[in-house]
DNA sequence: AATTAGCACTCGATTAAAGTGAGTGCTAAT
DNA sequence: ATTAGCACTCACTTTAATCGAGTGCTAATT
């Protein structure tokens, strides 16, 4: 069942109101504001039909109509036409994120808070779990006479460091030492898999450090535990109070609480394993807080593995053409950074 | 001008409820729910010579009466009394800190989480500029062909680690070398104290790695650039709507907007060096947009630096009692890990 | 002299009723 | 097939009426 070029037309031009108005839109105001080149009466006649066919939903019987899921799907997917940035701007987003790639692990941050700020939605950033990391590097640096300083890097990029109160006085040749043998045996390993056989072998051949080997090793368990904790971040959060649809204080206040629920969140951003961009409206999200939002969903990977994920999240009424302009150009500046520096 | 021990009574006997209701309290429900052994138009007469004092205020002439902010401050200075956390919840508090006391940055954020469950009020975890902090202690790490990891370790715990991508392709022993001297020379110093004489001292000293050396020396500069932006923490922003006084979506925007304010939040918790624990209630502020709340404001410092605050913040109806209490218990119990750490 | 009971008064909050207007569906004319 | 016309619907706004917790004042009581 196709819709009419005259139907298409049609919804188009409400969503486009809806969009920007956030008002029910009717017959007449359509007629007026967009040259359709039909008459009121034909279009209330276009629009009956397009709510038989589930575009539309009426809020009650004398009110004007709003888009539904399913045309906002069909607008994302056929109506919407992707506007490019300006040069300059795309060239200031560059330079900016440029200055911002010292630490890795602050560079999905960083960029999220220009996505709120482009896009005057909600954005989120979050770190996919380690988890299945492999070790890349390990180092120990000594911090005074008491104290060691543990620096984990995984294939990923993402560095980990951490305090270490070690009892024995190790001076740095002895440290490096310590360092090199790690390094040998568990490089390109995940540290979860490091096995009791492996911390014996490598006691076995520096036996007189066999006590430091063994505080490391538990000692990196302990923090890939912590690492494993799902790390998310949120920047214009207080844009959804510009939205009339979270105008109650109810609405907001439950817009709110889904973002504190990382487990929720996580779900929401992970879903599928789809490639580049993807857009989820209204309940086509699985949880029910979720069902008055949409998200549209960037992925990021550094040696095919995926390393986090980027996000605009806002009502279903959201300026689709706008934010998925805006993503698909960050999406490649990212990209273009992620590819030359890993 | 001193108050009587009967207007003490009383007033404490509103500040009470009022914390407890957030509704004007009348000389009814006064005499009703407490115990205070005179009638109703007797408190009736105490509290217009209350609100003479400007102790209380009312909002319209038939509505009950409601504590001022100096009345709060009396309440804060003489009539509250600390409670002591059962020692089930104290222990379980030191154990959890302990666990997360692996990364020095992340232990302000911890306890932040901690305190808004434990207050239900919104909790503010804020690192201080580094801006002089000393260099403790400089690593270079392999990373592989390319980049090296420049790990930053300060005087005050801090831990900063970033990628360089250096041209030279340089082995371990190399880079030691020059750790070794950037170590010599930089240990105990600023930063932003190193002058282009120290860096040509060095440059000097290591002539075939000069170009190495610079390299580190601008990238640290950019580096510290980046660490003096303020980084602050929340957790627990939706706790604000659990309070009537914030149950209006104006109100509720901004509070959550005063909170995106980093500038705004650092002055709100940085005011006068002051040890301990500070209460600073509603006008007390110097903003008008926290003219309606009440902070609780810890320092900590470590070799007698101050390296963040933590603060809770809630309406200027706050349970003062609850929040100092379990305040003055962290504050203890993270002073003492910092001391038997640092 | 201090305390208390009694009472008229105030004023925000709640409820009820009336009025408004944008939008619809249907019918008949074009 | 399209459009003008019209009666009808229903959320939203405005106005009026009522309610009730709380006050200040006065006169009686301790």
């Amino acid at each position: 069942m196709k819709l009419s070029e005259r139907k298409l037309k049609i919804l188009q031009a409400i969503i486009t109101d809806y969009i920007e108005t956030a008002e029910p839109v009717g017959s007449r105001t359509l007629s007026r504001k967009y040259d359709l080149g039909v008459s009121a009466a034909t279009i209330r006649n276009e629009m009956a039909e397009l709510e038989e066919d589930g575009y539309l939903k009426q809020l009650h019987t004398s009110s004007g109509r709003v888009p539904s899921d399913k045309a906002y799907r069909l607008y994302v997917d056929q109506l919407m036409e992707s506007r490019i940035l300006a040069k300059i701007q795309r060239e200031a987003l560059r330079e900016s994120l440029m200055q911002k790639f010292h630490e890795v692990q602050n560079l999905l941050k960083h960029s999220a808070e220009y996505l709120s700020q482009l896009t005057d939605y909600t954005s989120i950033a979050m770190a996919e779990k380690t988890k299945e990391n492999r070790i890349k590097h390990l180092q120990l640096v000594p911090v005074d006479e008491e104290r060691i300083l543990v620096v984990l890097i995984m294939d990923t990029g993402l560095v980990k460091n951490t305090l270490l109160r070690i009892g024995e006085n190790l001076d740095p040749r002895e440290l490096q030492k310590i360092s090199n043998l790690l390094n040998h045996h568990l490089q390109g390993m995940e540290i979860r898999q490091v096995s009791q056989l492996v911390i014996e072998n490598m006691q076995r051949e520096l036996y007189e450090y066999r006590r430091a080997i063994e505080l490391i090793l538990m000692h990196l368990q302990e923090v890939v535990k912590e690492v494993e904790q799902i790390d998310v971040f949120f920047s214009g959060t207080t844009n959804i109070f510009n939205f009339p649809e979270f105008n109650d204080i109810v609405k907001a206040r439950s817009f709110l609480a889904m973002l504190e629920e990382k487990e929720l969140i996580k779900n929401l951003l992970t879903l599928p394993d789809q490639e580049g961009l993807r857009v989820s409206i209204g309940r086509e999200n699985l949880y029910d807080i979720a069902q008055e939002c949409s998200l549209v969903t960037t992925t990021y990977k550094i040696n095919n593995r995926t390393i986090g994920h980027l996000s605009v999240i806002g009502p279903t009424r959201m300026d689709y053409t706008k934010v998925v302009s805006i993503m698909l150009q960050l999406n490649k500046q990212l990209n273009d950074l992620l590819r030359d520096n890993y």
